[in-house]
DNA sequence: ACTATAAATGACTGATTAGTCATATATAAA
DNA sequence: TTTATATATGACTAATCAGTCATTTATAGT
């Protein structure tokens, strides 16, 4: 939906034009961002923006779709189709984990993005939410089914409760990486394997061995 | 931290001005929330809302402390502390959750106000983050801690991974009520109740019996 | 060099915001 | 009734916002 003009800009500068809006959107939801802010910080006219976006919510729309794709390429990269045939529902879903700890490293800006834009999405823009959550719900629907058919976890349970326990774990790692972005990678890769193991395992006591 | 000019107010007018700002904090957050929308709301001039807060932060923090000493009241006289001691830590979460269930109930503008602003506080008010999240925090020590005294749980796994899970799935919960407040009671508890059973005795395949 | 098209500009509009303050009104005391 | 104090008011400021548009500047075609 950008103008013709958008796309006929040179792509370094298309660069340097969503660098900004990321990382004015990754600190401020859509109703309290700033476009004034915006192209202060890029240097270019208000005018120009208007040139290449109808409005301001075309423009978030737009930058949320970028992050999103950036985002959706790289997990599909490290995590193909073939790893959900093999392996349990939870190597997989702490593999999942890894590589969420690797795209916050590499895509800081996307990543956070994308995290407020769900987060904040609730009320306000369902298409925001739609882009944010599709991709995630397909992921842990996929995982759910096939973990079900594998045996791997139980089935007297509603695939409901099965999926919202796995999304809600996702989001909260999600959240967790997303307040302690500078921490040791290991540390974190220590702290999510245990959740898995106690997930795996359950969490009532047992007698040790 | 409000003037006199705000205490010597009568009851129900105080009443009536928390109840606009409740409804417009739960619908924004602090840099979008608009006093001139509020002392419209109210029919009052907004120098009058200057008589009584000197800024819009002062006005927030102490709804938001209205709203929380508000539901930490009800929550203390639902789960009284001896609770905790009795039942195991399962139980005691079950309970907490219909407690919820209750709460955003009877205290909707109190319940969702809430919710927003430890949503929404992660990198602005420190101040807010730690009123909102301290109770849920202690809550969750405690159980924990009781639970692992009780052999409720296993000890082996690192408490911060144990308060993590448990703080997640409450957090989610809590938002998934705020996502479905409609919906019939009954539902939203047979699915918390699944929920807690899945914790409880793991995800794990097991032989039917 | 001349023309036509495309792109960039920034002053401007109208709306909204948080916060101020001199004035007006109400309440109470003398 | 007069004086003193407490409270309420809303017009006002200065800043910011999204969005507009007539004008300028750059690019390309002839």
């Amino acid at each position: 939906m950008p103008s013709d003009t958008w796309w006929n800009l040179e792509l370094p500068k298309r660069q340097f034009i969503i660098d900004a809006c990321l990382t004015e959107f990754a600190a401020h939801n859509i109703e309290s961002a700033s476009l004034s802010t915006i192209v202060k910080e890029i240097g270019i006219a208000k005018g120009s923006m208007y040139q290449y976006f109808t409005d301001k919510e075309e423009l978030y729309l737009y930058i949320l779709k970028y992050a999103h794709d950036q985002l959706v390429t790289q997990l599909r990269n490290r995590m193909p189709v073939a790893v959900f045939a093999q392996g349990d529902m939870f190597s997989i879903l702490r593999q999942y984990l890894y590589v969420m700890i690797d795209l916050q490293k590499l895509f800081p800006r996307e990543y956070t993005f994308m995290q407020r834009a769900i987060r904040d999405s609730g009320s306000q823009l369902t298409a925001a939410k739609s882009i944010g959550t599709r991709t995630q719900a397909a992921f842990v629907e996929d995982l759910i089914q096939t973990a079900i058919a594998n045996r791997s976890i139980r089935d007297d349970i509603a695939n409901e409760v099965l999926e919202f326990l796995v999304h809600t774990i996702i989001s909260a790692t999600s959240e967790y990486l997303y307040d302690h972005p500078a921490e040791d990678s290991t540390q974190v890769i220590l702290f999510f394997d245990q959740l898995v193991v106690l997930l795996d395992q359950g969490m009532r006591y047992r007698i040790r061995k």
